[in-house]
DNA sequence: CGGTTGTTTGACACGCGTCAAGCTTCGTGG
DNA sequence: CCACGAAGCTTGACGCGTGTCAAACAACCG
């Protein structure tokens, strides 16, 4: 099992894992179970639509995407998720996982019984803030992604698409201008409400543009303030 | 202040307000503070984008819509609102509501103190998981409005959207066929990622096709089924 | 090495946005 | 209570941005 990742200084659920034992009126129990991990291989599943509700859990290594399903078949991504972000808060509504969530490789992730966080949210007054902000801040994410997909043009999905993983990359202490696109066009495409295609050819005239450089999966961001403009202006 | 009203049956909050008073190991106050009410005349905002975040609210009367902001000032309406359902839980995550939200009618609110609800939280087991269901519920919604926004055509989006108010209504013991649209089109396109134009001619088409009948805001649903095919199979 | 999956690019089509005009409803003040 | 202006709705004509279809190439994997 080992001890914690350096991933877990930006780790969204560290102040649960973080919990100071003194603070535990009832065991030392609760560090083995917060502390399991599990490893999930590309293109296998974490959890499934329907499966029953029982953890949350944290990305420690990889990447995963989030699938929701309409009644008809049709599917969505609506999330890409990497380490620190946490997964599973869709099943806390009806007992149940409201979606379907998969590795985009090799990847994983810090299990965290519900039942026992809690618990631990009845005990710890700093827990129960922080599980509350960030089931508030998924919230939060999930309007942003409205917001694009309601009123923004291809070229500004895919550039405050591009701009979002940077951040993010960034607030890991990677590289903000160059990365890996763990995701195919398909998924990128599906998530930001286009086409493939549409996709393609956006990132490749981007790059026409000075803006970006694209090979395959391989991105490097050339100018931060055009693709700022892109995203925001349409310019 | 009165006593508690029909809506209280199907509302949201209502675990949270009918908290039997001897699980409380501490106050009687909490009884007041969490029936407060609030009254916005339409047009009005009960909270704007960056307001201090205080409380969390329960749709009495009335009905609203929560606008979301982006950046460069374009915004987009991406909830309503109608009695029993909670409103405020963007604020959670960083002490700032991050949207308006704003009375479409002469409307009444729950006022429930954030703090005190943390701290019932802790007291009463059934609250908890009851706020983290809300909490999570208000999740899948918008993942399921991201699939609308994501993958559906303008006859869909509309139909889902006739057929959701429907269920709403009828969850509140009120007619599932008839009812009337409180939103204007322009906010009904913003919320479905349409232009005004485009509902305004989708629901007259609607109506020649006899899926429903239409008069400026009153709308009946005349044919459940086919809207359903319209809504799942764009027949 | 070969088959499968993913990516790029082109040509074309069409759904929805844009622009515009006229009508209806609502709100307010005379 | 009516009058007027503003706001909201409907409908038409037209154009553009994406989707669709197709073909060739590239990357991955067993």
């Amino acid at each position: 099992m080992g001890g914690p990742s350096s991933s877990c200084k930006s780790c969204s659920l560290r102040p649960v894992c973080a919990v100071n034992p003194d603070e535990l009126a009832c065991s030392q129990q609760m560090e083995d179970l917060v502390l399991g991990y599990r490893h999930v291989k590309k293109g296998e599943a974490l959890y499934r639509f329907g499966d029953v509700f029982t953890n949350l859990y944290a990305v420690r290594t990889g990447s995963f995407k989030k699938v929701t399903l309409l009644a008809d078949g049709r599917e969505q991504v609506t999330g890409f998720y990497v380490s620190g972000e946490s997964l599973g808060v869709d099943g806390i509504a009806n007992d149940h996982y409201a979606s379907d969530v998969v590795a985009l490789e090799d990847s994983s992730v810090c299990v965290m019984p519900f039942d026992l966080l809690e618990l631990l949210t009845r005990e710890v007054k700093a827990v129960q803030h922080h599980v509350f902000r960030m089931l508030s801040a998924e919230l939060v994410r999930e309007s942003n992604s409205m917001m694009l997909l309601g009123t923004m043009t291809a070229d500004e999905r895919v550039a405050a698409f591009l701009l979002d993983l940077s951040s993010r990359w960034q607030a890991r202490s990677y590289s903000a201008s160059a990365f890996v696109l763990r995701m195919t066009r398909e998924e990128t495409g599906s998530f930001l409400g286009l086409k493939l295609e549409t996709v393609s050819r956006t990132l490749s005239r981007f790059q026409k543009q000075g803006l970006i450089q694209v090979n395959g999966k391989e991105v490097r961001i050339l100018d931060f303030a055009g693709l700022n403009d892109v995203a925001h202006r349409g310019a």
